[in-house]
RNA sequence: GGUGCGAUGGCCGAGAGGCGAGGCACAGGACUGCAAAUCCUGCUACACGGGUUCAAAUCCCGUUCGCACCUCCA
C-alpha cells in the first residue's frame, strides 16, 4: 500500500503528506472573485481541488475543505457601474454563476464557502495585531499597509529578492514607506462601499481576506493551502507575510494548479465568451467536461481544443458505455472498488493520467470479458472502472449528473424505439435487409445508434455533434 | 532586469538513469448480411550542442524557442 504524497510549491519537491492531526486533513483553496462568468480555468482550479478532496476523502481522511468567495474588489465595483447595478447585487450575480458551473461538473460543495465581507471583524482583528507587533501601519489616509521590510523572511514561495522585484507603478507619492508594501486595507472613497474600523472607514485590500477567513476556520495552523499558479506571487506571498507576521503558522503544504491555456497562451479575462463553462455546456454534458478538465495533470497546463475536448468525450463515453453493458450484462449495479494500479497514481500527487491508463487497461479486459461472458471479470473490470469514476468525479450513476427526463419519458421512448428494433429483427430474419438498413438508418438520423450484440440489438443516444 | 515552468511519435499526453505508460488518428485482421461496438496486430518518439556514466528522454553545462509571474489573475 502506497502512501500520499503530495507536490510542495514552497519545497519545489513532493513529499509525504503527514497532516497536522491524524485522520484530519484541513484545505483552503483560493476560490473566485466574483467579478466575471466563469470560464473553465476557473473551473479547472475547482475541480482539480475537488479531486484533491476525494482522494483524501476516499483515502480515510476526514476533510475539512474552506474555499472562499471573494465579493469585494476594484473591479466588481467597477462592474457595478458598467452594468448599472449595485456591487453587491453583481458579485451575488456572478457568485451563483459559478456555483452553477461548480455543480454542472460535479465539484463537492465545501464544508464551508465564506464570503470576504461576512469576516470584515475578522480582517480588523488580524489588522490590529499586525499594528501591535509593528508589521502594518495606517498612514492616516485611510490605508492600512503592511511593512514589507520589517518581516523576518518574505517572498519564500516565489523565491525572488524583494529588491529584484520591479516596484508597483503607483509608489510614487503615495503613503507606503516602501514601494512593496502593500494594502491590507484601503480608505473609503466616495460612492464605495466601506466599513467601519478604528483607523477610519474603509474596505478590504486583495489579500487580506483569505489569512483571516483561513484562521477563522482552520487556526493558526492547517495542511493544505491551494490555488492557481498565479496567485503564488503576490496573494500567496502576501497571505504568509500577514499570517505569520501575526505570529500564525499558517499552511503546510502549497499546492497550485496550472492554467487552461488557449494557443499556448493563458486565458484571459479578455478573451470573449467561447470559453465560459455555460457556453462550453451547449456543446457536451457536464461529466464529459469534467472528465476532460481533470483528464491532464493538475501541475501541467492544459492546451483547450474543441477537437480535444471531443476527442476525450468520446473517450468518456466509450468508458460509460461499457459500464451501462456491464449493467445490463450482470443485472445489477458496480460496487465501486480500486486497483492497485489507480491507487498508486492517485497516491504519487495526484497523476491522474497515469491513472488513466490503469482505466483503459481495465475496460479493454472488461470489455474482452463481455465477448468471453466472463462475468467474474466483467464485474471486476466494472467495479474498478466505476471506483475511479468516482474518485474523479465522473461517475455517471452519480446523482448529481441524473437526466433531465422523467422516467416515464424515458419508458415510452424505449418502447417505441422497442418497436422498431422488433420491427427489424423481423426483417433481419426474413433477410431483406433492404428494409431493415432502412429502420436503422432513420433511427441514426433521429440520433439513434443500434448496436448489434449477442444478447440482442440495444440503442443509445448518440451524442457526437456535428463540428 | 529578477524568478519560475516547459519543448516527448501524425495529434494529445505520462514518465524522470537500464525493462516500449495510455489515449486518439491511421493501416491490416477477427466478428457482422452490411454496419456499429468490441478484440488482436502494426505505427519504437523524447528541441539542439557538448559532458558524466557500463547505460541518458531522464543527471550536468551551454544554446534555441515558447509560456508565465514581478502588488487586486484560477
Amino acid at each position: 500500500m502506497s502512501s500520499l504524497a503530495l507536490y510542495d510549491t514552497l519545497t519545489r519537491t513532493s513529499r509525504p503528506f503527514t497532516p497536522i492531526k491524524a485522520g484530519q486533513v484541513s484545505v483552503y483553496l483560493c476560490g473566485a472573485t466574483v467579478q466575471g462568468s466563469p470560464h473553465i480555468g476557473h473551473i479547472r482550479s475547482g475541480l482539480n481541488f475537488d479531486i484533491l478532496n476525494r482522494w483524501l476523502t476516499k483515502s480515510g481522511y476526514e476533510v475539512t475543505f474552506i474555499r472562499n468567495v471573494t465579493d469585494i474588489d476594484d473591479k466588481i465595483l467597477q462592474k457595478a457601474v458598467t452594468e448599472k447595478a449595485p456591487w453587491w447585487a453583481v458579485a451575488m450575480k456572478y457568485e451563483r454563476e459559478f456555483s452553477d458551473a461548480y455543480a454542472a461538473v460535479n465539484v463537492l460543495p465545501p464544508t464551508y464557502e465564506p464570503r470576504a465581507t461576512g469576516h470584515i471583524t475578522q480582517m480588523i482583528q488580524l489588522m490590529s495585531i499586525l499594528i501591535e507587533r509593528g508589521a502594518a501601519y495606517a498612514p492616516g489616509n485611510g490605508d492600512i499597509y503592511l511593512s514589507v521590510r520589517s518581516l523576518d523572511s518574505y517572498l519564500t514561495l516565489s523565491r525572488q529578492k524583494l529588491d529584484d522585484l520591479l516596484s508597483a507603478d503607483d509608489a510614487a507619492g503615495s503613503f507606503k514607506k516602501d514601494p512593496r508594501d502593500f494594502a491590507l486595507w484601503k480608505g473609503a472613497k466616495p460612492g464605495e462601499p466601506s466599513w467601519p474600523t478604528p483607523w477610519g472607514d474603509g474596505r478590504p485590500g486583495w489579500h487580506l481576506e483569505c489569512s483571516a477567513m483561513a484562521h477563522a476556520y482552520l487556526g493558526e495552523a492547517f495542511d493544505i493551502h491551494g490555488g492557481g499558479l498565479d496567485l503564488i506571487f503576490p496573494h500567496h506571498e502576501n497571505e504568509i507575510a500577514q499570517s505569520e507576521a501575526a505570529g500564525y503558522a499558517f499552511a503546510n503544504i502549497w499546492m497550485h494548479n496550472a492554467w487552461v491555456t488557449t494557443a499556448g497562451e493563458k486565458m484571459s479575462k479578455s478573451l470573449g465568451n467561447s470559453l465560459l463553462v455555460k457556453e462550453l455546456l451547449k456543446q457536451v454534458r457536464g461529466i464529459e467536461l469534467r472528465w476532460y478538465l481533470g483528464s491532464a495533470h493538475y501541475r501541467s497546463m492544459l492546451e483547450f481544443s474543441a477537437e480535444a475536448l471531443n476527442e476525450s468525450a468520446t473517450g468518456f463515453r466509450r468508458i460509460e458505455s461499457f459500464l451501462f453493458r456491464a449493467v445490463e450484462i450482470l443485472g445489477t449495479q458496480a460496487t465501486p472498488s480500486l486497483s492497485q494500479g489507480f491507487i498508486d497514481a492517485m497516491n504519487d500527487d495526484l497523476a491522474v493520467p497515469t491513472a488513466l491508463a490503469t482505466i483503459s487497461e481495465s475496460l479493454r479486459i472488461g470489455n474482452s470479458a463481455i465477448t468471453a461472458g466472463d462475468m467474474k471479470a466483467i464485474a471486476t473490470s466494472a467495479n474498478e472502472i466505476r471506483g475511479a469514476l468516482e474518485v474523479l468525479g465522473c461517475d455517471p450513476f452519480d446523482s448529481a449528473f441524473a437526466g433531465a427526463t422523467t422516467s416515464a419519458e424515458s419508458g415510452a421512448l424505449d418502447g417505441v424505439i422497442q418497436l422498431a428494433l422488433a420491427q427489424r429483427t423481423a426483417a433481419r430474419d426474413r433477410k431483406d435487409f433492404a428494409a431493415s438498413d432502412e429502420i436503422r438508418d432513420g433511427l441514426a438520423a433521429l440520433g439513434i445508434t443500434i448496436e448489434d450484440t449477442p444478447q440482442g440489438p440495444r440503442w443509445s443516444i448518440s451524442r457526437t455533434e456535428e463540428r
